[in-house]
DNA sequence: ATGTAC
C-alpha cells in the first residue's frame, strides 16, 4: 500500500480522491516511513471511507499512532462543515466518549517516593476502583447523576472533590456547555450513576511517573508546565466515561442507522460510520447527549484526582497542598467539538471529530488556559505501561490538522495476539525487576497491555514533532502502575 | 472501550 501513497513530506502521506469512489477530500496519514510500513491495511480503508462523509473539510486525517477502530481509525480526525450539510458520527468519537488523560505534579523526587511506592500503589488500587463493572464510592441518586453529567467537574468541586484551581486546567474548564440530560436514555443513567470515580479496564490506567533530567527536551517549557525539580514525581491517568458513554454511543448509533438513509439520503460505505446531519434533530440530540458523556468523564477524572491526593497525603503524612499536588492539565481524546477554523482564508464552523486524537491548540489561541497562553496547550500522551509517556504542547503549524495530534502509542497487534505472546504473571515480575511496581485486576488484561503490543512511543512523538503538529517537552517514565 | 451478546 505504501507505494500508492503520495509522500507530502517525511512524515505526511496522502491518498488521493481517485483512490476510491465517493471520496470528497484526500486522506492524509501522519507517520515516519517505519510507522507507515507497520500500519494495518485496514486503516487505509477506514480513513478513505471517512473521506466520503458529507461536509468533510480539507482531509480525512490519521495521526501517527493510528490503528484500526470502529468505523473511523483510532487516531482519526475529521472536521465537518456544519453549514454545508456536515454530519456528526459516533464512530468518529468513539464508544468511550471523552476518554482522556490527566496529569498532576508533586514536589517530591524519585528518591523520596521510592520507599513508599508499593504502599502508594496498593492503596491507590484500593481507592480507585478498576476493572470491568467496577463501581465508585460516590453515591448518587439518578437525579443527582443527571446534574453531574450536565455540570461535569464543576459539580465535583462544589461537592468537595478537588480544588477550585483544578477547573481552569481542564479542557472546557471541566464542563462543556450544552450538555442536556433529557437527551440520554434511562439505560445510560442506569449504567453510569454508580461509575463516578472509577478507572475502568482495557488500556485505562493510573501511573506514578518520574521526569528524569535526561528526558527533558525543553527546559524552559518544562518549567512553565510545572516540571521544576530533577527526578520530579508526577501522576498520570487515563480513563473515560465508562459504561455511560458506551450506552450513549450505542443508543445514537441505532437512531442514526434508522434515519440516515431514509430521512436524510446519506449513503455510507460502512455501517460503523452511521451518522446524521449535525443540523438535524437527531444530530443535535446526540451532540447534547455526547456532551453529557464528556462531562461525566471530566467528573470521573476529577474524583479520581481527589482520591489520588488523599492517598498520597495518607501514605506520606503530609497534606496534598504541602505535597504540591497541582494539576498540569486534563485533555480529552475522544470528542467532537464545534470550533472555528480558518479554511482557505475563510473562518468556518467545523465539527472536529477527534477519535484517539488530542486537541493541541497553539500559543495565544482562545481556550488555552491563561497560564499557558504563551507556551501553547499542554498535550498529554500516554504510552504503554512499560515504555513511558509524554507531555507536549500545541504549535502554530498544528493548523494543518485542525490543531490535533496523537493520543498514545497505538497498538501494533490485537489483544488476542498479545495474550498469546505475553504472560501477565511473568510481565509483572519483569516490570518489578525494572523498577515498575504494577497492580492489575486481571493478568490477561496485563498481558494485553505489554509494551511490545504497542508502537514505539518515541517514534510516534518524533513523527508528530517532525510533522509540526505538536512539540515534545518531557518524557515521563513509570515507577508504579494500576492497570484497569 | 464495554454489565466483552439481544
Amino acid at each position: 500500500m505504501i507505494d500508492n501513497l503520495k509522500r507530502i513530506s517525511d512524515t505526511i502521506w496522502e491518498i488521493p480522491v481517485s483512490y476510491k469512489q465517493g471520496m470528497r477530500v484526500p486522506a492524509r496519514i501522519y507517520g515516519t516511513e517505519k510507522l507507515i510500513q507497520e500500519l494495518d491495511d485496514a486503516v487505509y480503508d477506514q480513513v478513505t471511507n471517512v473521506a466520503t462523509l458529507p461536509g468533510i473539510t480539507k482531509y480525512a486525517l490519521c495521526m501517527p499512532d493510528g490503528h484500526f477502530g470502529y468505523g473511523f481509525p483510532i487516531g482519526g480526525v475529521a472536521a465537518m462543515d456544519v453549514e454545508a450539510g456536515g454530519v456528526i458520527s459516533p464512530g468518529g468519537i468513539g464508544f468511550d466518549i471523552n476518554c482522556g488523560m490527566r496529569l498532576m505534579v508533586t514536589n517530591l523526587t524519585y528518591d523520596q517516593v521510592k520507599p513508599y511506592i508499593k504502599k502508594l500503589v496498593d492503596r491507590l488500587y484500593e481507592r480507585v476502583p478498576a476493572g470491568v463493572g467496577s463501581t465508585g464510592f460516590v453515591k448518587l441518586s439518578r437525579n443527582e447523576f443527571c446534574k453531574v453529567v450536565e455540570e461535569g467537574a464543576q459539580w465535583c468541586i462544589r461537592n468537595g472533590y478537588g480544588w477550585e484551581e483544578d477547573l481552569e486546567l481542564v479542557e472546557e474548564n471541566g464542563c462543556i456547555q450544552g450538555a442536556d440530560a433529557s437527551k440520554i436514555s434511562e439505560k445510560a443513567i442506569d449504567r453510569g450513576f454508580n461509575q463516578i470515580g472509577t478507572l475502568g479496564s482495557g488500556n485505562h490506567y493510573l501511573e506514578i511517573q518520574v521526569a528524569r533530567p535526561e528526558n527533558i527536551y525543553d527546559q524552559e517549557l518544562a518549567r512553565s508546565l510545572g516540571i521544576t525539580i530533577p527526578n520530579q514525581v508526577v501522576v498520570m491517568f487515563h480513563c473515560g466515561s465508562r459504561g455511560f458513554g458506551h450506552q450513549v454511543a450505542t443508543d445514537y448509533l441505532q437512531t442514526f442507522l434508522k434515519v440516515m438513509e431514509s430521512k436524510y439520503g446519506i449513503k455510507i460505505l460502512d455501517r460503523e460510520l452511521a451518522c446524521a446531519p449535525f443540523n438535524s434533530p437527531e444530530g443535535q440530540a446526540y451532540f447534547a447527549a455526547m456532551k453529557c458523556g464528556i462531562n461525566m468523564s471530566f467528573a470521573n477524572r476529577q474524583v479520581i484526582l481527589h482520591q489520588i491526593r488523599e492517598v498520597f497525603s495518607e501514605i506520606l503524612g503530609r497534606s496534598p497542598e504541602n505535597l504540591g499536588m497541582h494539576m498540569i492539565y486534563d485533555v480529552a481524546h475522544n470528542t467532537a467539538k464545534l470550533e472555528r477554523h480558518i479554511i482557505d482564508s475563510q473562518e468556518r464552523s467545523l465539527l472536529v471529530h477527534r477519535k484517539g486524537a488530542t486537541r493541541a491548540f497553539a500559543p495565544g489561541m482562545k481556550d488555552v488556559p491563561e497560564r499557558y497562553k504563551n507556551i501553547g496547550q499542554p498535550v498529554i500522551i500516554g504510552g504503554s505501561m512499560e515504555t513511558g509517556s509524554y507531555l507536549l504542547v500545541g504549535v502554530p503549524s498544528g493548523e494543518q490538522t485542525f490543531f490535533s495530534t496523537a493520543h498514545g502509542s497505538g497498538r501494533t497487534m490485537s489483544r488476542a495476539k498479545a495474550r498469546k505472546i505475553y504472560r501477565g504473571e511473568k510481565l509483572k515480575k519483569e516490570m518489578e525487576s525494572r523498577g515498575i511496581y504494577v497492580r492489575s485486576t486481571s493478568y490477561s488484561g496485563l498481558a494485553e497491555e505489554a509494551g511490545g503490543a504497542y508502537k514505539d512511543i518515541d517514534d510516534v512523538i518524533e513523527a508528530a514533532e517532525l510533522a509540526g503538529i505538536s512539540k515534545r517537552v518531557v518524557k515521563l517514565t513509570p515507577i508504579g502502575n494500576i492497570k484497569g
